[in-house]
DNA sequence: GCAAGGTC
């Protein structure tokens, strides 16, 4: 029997299908397919990883051993690898033809299969069509040992580099101060951390320059325009003067340019893509996008999500997908509309030889949380956008001179919808109409003068970073947003636009000032170059392994030296982190710094005086809600925080509790005033009646955005109001439909 | 405890 190791399960299955007409079976969960003499099996990613071979008291270590990975679907395939093993007198590495794919063949093989590695054959392919692996399968290779140790360097490289230097770091912070505090470094998160940093150092060093600008508006057809003359202007002189020119006198317009522009549709999705439009719209983090299009895939309802392609091949039958979207009512009508094109959907750039790019399989999904519903109706949009026409917009410049300045405005109007018809909602272009204007025309025009200040380059946020990663070339597309999780985890970054904490910065700082080579190009680059000529088979695996433990020997014994030094500077970095992000304001009772505390009997949260036990003062908190100082300090002396974006007296017996409760209405049981109420146990805010407790009537409120209380009754005699932004007002009473 | 890379 001839036993073939796919990376897995759907790519199993496409291989036992090139090969014939495959049976399925299954061991524990674990699949597997059977075609004649050939059982083809998967394996589930990496079965086996590192793992230190003595124990990690001390930095450097650099033995290393591969243990099966300890997760419990990994475990019954590699039993199921086990058991076929026992039959097969044959083996074929077939996980992707790339350094990670020869790892999780070589190590299936190796480990669970426990095959002569030497008598093993690799299966070269490079898309999952059926000819393709056909051919591969008739036209098997040598086990591929350059590709396999290029692999299982970059694993140990990783590690020992990783491991020992991230262990260096928390080791520093623990002589210097006798804490400790999980640090970590490595060949991917240093790098992102770094830029980030950089970022935060350009923002800091950003001095704000004041600069003017002149407007002028005008009416016509009901529509207000705004033409900006073209230059920031360095004094506020200048932008007097061309105000002066502008001030009665009428402007004229001197030139009108109208054109026909298009706009092509968007072209399919890769991960990185689909990322970052669920940020653009959703603001979901990259992880949490991978992890519901992970969920969707394993419904069955879209395409593999973890792709580099933008592509879409024309055998995927893109009509049997959209009959099967249109058996969905929601998307029944732009299905037919689009299985009336030629279906050539737009292509990207990018390609990936194992999938396509990410797009709806047709099948129904049943039962999905709310934000898996948004992602999936993203895609399908997307699969059905890529198949329609240009948009065509009429794009209108006019130039407006008034005296001798010159005013410019512009004006989409989209003339043919074509995709924007099934994407429009997730492609935010807006549209600002002109009134119809002529050559020539004299126009009444209202002059100002707007006063600004340059800005500071934007912070990276998850998703602009991963994208920069990927610029960068580090990290893979599955791998980018669970490391940018870590550099959070880590307490490196904070909040959705990145900040780097001052234990970021002088992470970054102690790693490039005092061991400038951990972190230098030259060494991260001389490992690069020797992976790349392990797998050109030009070096040894080995003796690049062994020159790296060397190299990172003497890094270290510099380190230790400097252990003291570093501590302290990372130390820095912490205690200011924590300042910021625990003291909510300056204790009444005895000036010291009072911080938010969790109790370690009962968990709970509460703020405590820094004081302490000298000073034992303390405010209780409610357990709910994000905590925030705002340095205001409240009549009773107590201080002010935000809960939830709400300003909140830390003092529970301060009168301004009760002036608080905005009266909101009248109740229509008992007729006494209704009140908005932040409950002091959740912290929550509903209506409630202020007879309470002889009258109970309330009414819950949504937790999140802005609502204003309309003095107004429905007809239920409940208060109306309006929800954030919207227009329509509506019934406080959620009972009450309209 | 500590990486980065696959995958469900």
């Amino acid at each position: 029997m001839i036993l073939i190791v796919a990376e897995k399960p759907k790519v199993a299955l496409k291989i036992a299908s090139a090969l014939g007409k495959p049976e399925k079976k299954k061991r524990n969960n674990a699949p597997y397919y059977v075609v004649g003499d050939i059982v083809v099996a998967p394996a589930v990613g990496h079965l086996y990883h590192l793992k230190n071979a003595v124990p990690f008291r001390d930095y450097p270590v650099f033995q290393v051993e591969w243990v099966p990975t300890d997760v419990a679907y990994a475990k019954s395939y590699v039993k199921n690898l086990q058991a076929l093993a026992k039959d097969a007198d044959e083996f074929v590495n077939a996980c992707d033809y790339d350094v990670e794919g020869s790892v999780i063949g070589y190590n299936a093989l190796r480990f669970a299969c426990k095959a002569d590695i030497s008598q093993s054959k690799r299966m070269k392919y490079s898309t999952l069509t059926a000819p393709e692996l056909a051919g591969a399968f008739e036209n098997l290779e040598p086990p591929g040992v350059a590709m396999i140790d290029a692999g299982l360097a970059r694993h140990e490289l990783d590690w020992i580099w990783g491991m020992n230097v991230s262990k260096a770091l928390s080791s520093s912070l623990k002589t210097a101060v006798g804490q400790f505090k999980l640090l970590s470094a490595g060949r991917v998160q240093t790098p992102t951390l770094v830029f980030l940093d950089k970022r935060e150092r350009e923002i800091a060093d950003f001095i704000p320059e004041p600069y003017w600008e002149v407007l002028i508006e005008f009416q016509k057809d009901g529509i207000t325009v705004q033409a900006k003359y073209p230059r920031r202007l360095k004094t506020e002189e200048e932008a007097q003067k061309i105000y002066q020119d502008c001030l009665n006198n009428r402007g004229v317009v001197t030139d009108l340019d109208q054109k026909k522009r298009t706009r092509a549709p968007p072209i399919p999705m890769d991960l990185g893509l689909l990322q970052s439009e669920c940020w653009k719209n959703f603001k979901y983090t990259p992880q949490s996008t991978q992890k519901l299009a992970q969920g969707l895939y394993e419904m069955g309802v879209i395409s593999y999500p973890r792709t580099a392609s933008q592509k879409l091949p024309e055998k995927l039958d893109f009509k049997r997908i959209l009959k099967g979207l249109s058996g969905n009512s929601q998307y029944t009508t732009f299905a037919s509309e689009v299985m009336q094109t030629r279906l050539v959907s737009t292509q990207g750039r990018k390609d990936d030889p194992a999938h396509p790019a990410i797009h709806p399989t047709g099948e129904q999904p049943t039962k999905l949380t709310a934000p898996m519903q948004k992602v999936y109706d993203l895609i399908v949009k997307r699969f059905f956008a890529g198949f329609a026409d240009p948009s065509i917009y009429q794009s209108t410049k006019v130039e407006i001179t008034v005296g001798e300045h010159p005013f410019y405005a512009q004006g989409n109007v989209t003339m043919k919808e074509g995709w924007l018809r099934y994407y429009r909602e997730y492609a935010k272009i807006s549209e600002e109409p002109l009134p119809e204007l002529r050559k020539g025309e004299e126009l009444e025009v209202t002059p100002q003068v707007l006063s600004k200040m340059t800005k500071p380059p934007p912070r990276y946020n998850p998703a602009s970073a991963v994208k920069m990663m990927e610029k960068l070339g580090i990290g893979t597309k599955a791998t980018r947003a669970q490391i940018i999780d870590i550099l959070y985890e880590r307490g490196y970054i904070r909040e959705k636009q990145m900040e780097v904490t001052p234990l970021g910065t002088k992470t970054v700082e102690a790693l490039t000032k005092d061991c400038p080579q951990i972190v230098s190009v030259r060494l991260t680059r001389h490992f690069e170059k020797e992976m790349d000529e392990i797998y050109e088979g030009k070096k040894d695996k080995d003796v690049v392994i062994t020159e790296a433990q060397k190299e990172l020997t003497e890094i270290f014994e510099k380190f230790k030296e400097k252990e003291g030094e570093i501590g302290k500077i990372i130390y820095e970095g912490l205690k200011e982190t924590l300042d910021q992000e625990n003291v909510v304001g300056t204790c009444p009772q005895c000036g010291a710094k009072l911080r938010i505390i969790r109790s370690r009997k009962t968990k709970k949260r509460f703020v405590g005086c820094s004081g302490y036990p000298t000073c034992t003062h303390s405010y209780p908190l409610p357990q709910k809600g994000k905590v925030a100082p705002t340095e205001e300090v409240c009549q009773c002396g107590a201080p002010i925080v935000k809960i939830s974006g709400r300003k909140y007296c830390l003092n529970p017996e301060c009168e301004s509790h009760a002036q608080n409760q905005e009266i909101v209405g009248v109740c229509p049981e008992c007729g006494k005033e209704l009140k908005l109420i932040y409950s002091k146990k959740t912290g929550k805010r509903f209506v409630g009646c202020s007879g309470y407790p002889k009258c109970t009537k309330s009414y819950p409120l949504p937790q999140r955005g802005n609502i204003t209380f309309l003095n107004e009754k429905c007809e239920c005699g409940a208060p109306l109001i309006i929800l954030g932004k919207k227009k329509e007002k509506q019934c406080i009473d959620p009972t009450h439909a309209t």
